[in-house]
DNA sequence: CTGGGATGTTAGTCATCATTAACGTAATCG
DNA sequence: CGATTACGTTAATGATGACTAACATCCCAG
């Protein structure tokens, strides 16, 4: 048997952890319904250690915000310039947020709840980061149809995203590899209706 | 006796003022992100002056909640029973929540995002309501297409009220009499998507 | 060894906040 | 009139919570 103290185990990822059970509460009871002890008993420290590891509640948060919009608006680039056709980088953007939706349900929700939250100096960069993911969103639907306003695509958009992140909500009602091709089945579809009859 | 005098008037704006001030703070900043005296102070009272017609922070959010949920679940029924056939029932329920999302976002937004802060005699009531009219939705549907089994419907109805709903987020983006025609039809696409290639 | 960095701990500190107390004031009603 | 009622106000009060201080412990490099 090997050696495991806790801080050994613990020592590369506690960061990681942490993030993750914040993730999960703030989720669950809102920013401000999360205390630091709360966070800290979540990862079997308490309290105040904390800020060993974050220099405190609010740059949580924004390192959260901040990694979840990078990574959605690098998904987003990567399939968008490694894609054939526009047809497919649709397909494969569905694919990543519905990835993410199934995969993070709480990173999901902090994402699209918290940004009010968060103070200014990273606000504006999370903001910018998920404006241009939509961006790439509105570009592609734009190839695809050149004929639809750009504000009606981006209403179009939001609302594809509303669906897709109704994931959290409905958990449980359908297992996951069910719900996967009926999310991207109902968003295509929807994706395609709010372009025709118009 | 039964009659209304002014200050029961008086006294119901004063709260329907209150309620509405708390429903826009509440979705923008969260149930524990506003304190007594600012909901007081979006009215023009301070603070306390709250405890004259609430009794207490819990309440007021309860009340709100219970007020929504009872709402669409009555909107609901009475659609419903005065409905020729099912195709056109599914119609004005869509009409009904794209109707509440449009003109009450704030409380669409407290409203799925905020059960978890009701404390426990309303929980479940609120709880009660929602899921009653999720069962008005699934009831229809499954009489559109009886083949789909149940659960396969709930997830569909979720992730529909998620599109509907993502109405706050893409404030501005589209006029009101655009959008509502936009998420009809993508709502509505959503759904029949949701059932077939299955 | 040994001294320092990384990581915890427990006990303050200082704000903020929900709630209550104690106290006005004006209208209503008997 | 006189008192109750409805509705506000400004000061406590008591919790809670973010953050800091002071103090261990463990591991590892010099």
């Amino acid at each position: 048997m090997s050696t495991v103290s806790p801080s050994t185990r613990n020592r590369g990822n506690r960061r990681a952890e942490i993030l993750e059970a914040a993730a999960r509460l703030f989720a669950a009871r809102g920013f401000h319904g999360v205390s630091i002890e709360d966070i800290g008993g979540a990862v079997g420290i308490s309290g105040p250690a904390l800020y060993r590891h974050f220099s405190g509640k609010d740059a949580l948060l924004s390192e959260m915000l901040l990694d979840v919009s990078s990574r959605l608006r690098e998904s987003a680039v990567a399939v968008a310039t490694s894609s054939p056709g526009p047809a497919e980088t649709l397909d494969a953007l569905l694919n990543v947020q519905i990835t993410f939706a199934i995969e993070q349900p709480a990173l999901i929700t902090v994402h699209d709840r918290e940004l009010g939250n968060v103070p200014e100096p990273a606000r504006r960069q999370i903001r910018r980061l998920q404006r241009l993911y939509v961006e790439e969103w509105v570009t592609v639907l734009a190839e695809l149809h050149p004929a639809c306003p750009p504000a009606r695509l981006r209403a179009a958009t939001h609302a594809v995203f509303g669906l897709l992140n109704s994931t959290p909500h409905s958990a449980g009602e359908l297992p996951a590899q069910d719900m996967r091709p009926l999310l991207h089945a109902m968003a295509r579809s929807a994706i395609e209706a709010s372009v025709n009859d118009r």
